[in-house]
DNA sequence: TATTTAAGATACCGATCGGTATCTTTGTGC
DNA sequence: GCACAAAGATACCGATCGGTATCTTAAATA
């Protein structure tokens, strides 16, 4: 047979950008068939439906994202290196785009309402997970005496989040990267006010 | 003739909704003509295209979006108290949602890529009057003595819009308003830390 | 009240949508 | 090298898309 998982990684590829750029609504079938070089067919051999295929999709394009970002935070030694690795991260989605359409949580989050349950859960558990990375970097750091022990975890995760994925939007928006940089240099300070 | 002025506003209030709920791309003109009453003639002859009722729908929504911004912030004496009442407005697109669908600036900037120039436009211009409100509020408060001297304006701008508009985000992902109330109170510490 | 004209309804256009049934091609085990 | 099964291509389905041409209806003017 061909190669039935390299054909599920190109049309994972190729529909992963085109979602996380055009919109999942916006890209049809036809526009995957387009960029992969595979017919319907192939596609409906591998996926049984466009809904499955957005999921799937959106699944991929956050492995990948977490797969640079832990990389990352492993690569540093200390709690505040590791937050900081994170901040580098969400920059490089304006500089040195790793996901073409920018960060695939924001934009699935923004697309997915009621008429779309699977990829609004997905995206939710993709937030989860993210401010769960960013709490155990905050606990580890306590527990390490890296990080002063009074911070609020969550309340820390959630501001920090927050304004990167904020700050995403408006520098996609703008296309510069002065809102991202002012967003970080403040998270920078957040970071070194809670460091021992 | 019939009230063209009021079919207008009509379209605009329905499409917008819709728009603003399940995305531009994924709201076609059958929905508008479904939840508004009318037909395609009547849409067609008041707007030229689909893309220019975007633009348009975009434009009534950010009105709306504007008139309540501006409105509880003149209720407010002083600058401190002007920038909660911005905090508290996107407070209110979670607990009491002025406009269905969340933010309209944020769910236009992420749909808008480059194959939606005149929706990128718009929710650029937006970006930029809410910018400078905020800019300009800190300006007023610096002159009159009510914060300080200090401040980088933009900086602190672009942090405030930042962290609410991806914690709308976050709270509309989770269906709860934690998020939304953790970024709030973090920014009334910022703005606890200017005033003077 | 008759005429005019703008507002809105209806019917249709070609293109494209997601999805499926069927056919051809390719690789594998005997 | 032949049979078999999986992978992928082709052709088609009804529904819906954005858009338009044409017809009807209603309000203002005379």
């Amino acid at each position: 047979m061909r190669n039935s998982n390299e054909t599920i990684g190109i049309i994972l590829h190729q529909a992963g950008g085109l979602f996380n750029s055009h919109g999942y609504k916006a890209t049809s079938i036809g526009h995957i068939t387009a960029a992969s070089g595979y017919t319907k067919g192939a596609v409906y051999r591998h996926f049984k439906s466009k809904e499955k295929l957005e999921e799937q999709a959106l699944a991929y394009l956050s492995g990948i994202m977490f797969n640079i970002l832990t990389e990352r935070i492993k690569s540093q030694r200390n709690a505040g290196d590791k937050l900081r690795a994170v901040l580098r991260y969400f920059e490089s989605h304006i500089s040195k785009p790793p996901i073409k359409g920018g960060c695939p949580l924001l934009n699935a989050a923004i697309e997915a309402d009621d008429s779309s349950p699977l990829l609004r859960k997905k995206a939710l558990s993709i937030l989860e997970i993210l401010k769960g990375s960013i709490v155990h970097i905050l606990s580890k750091g306590v527990e390490h005496r890296q990080l002063k022990k009074s911070i609020d975890k969550n309340y820390f995760a959630a501001v920090m989040i927050a304004s990167l994925e904020g700050a995403i939007m408006m520098s996609k928006l703008s296309r510069t990267d002065k809102d991202i940089r002012m967003v970080t240099k403040h998270l920078e300070e957040m970071i070194h006010q809670i460091e021992m």
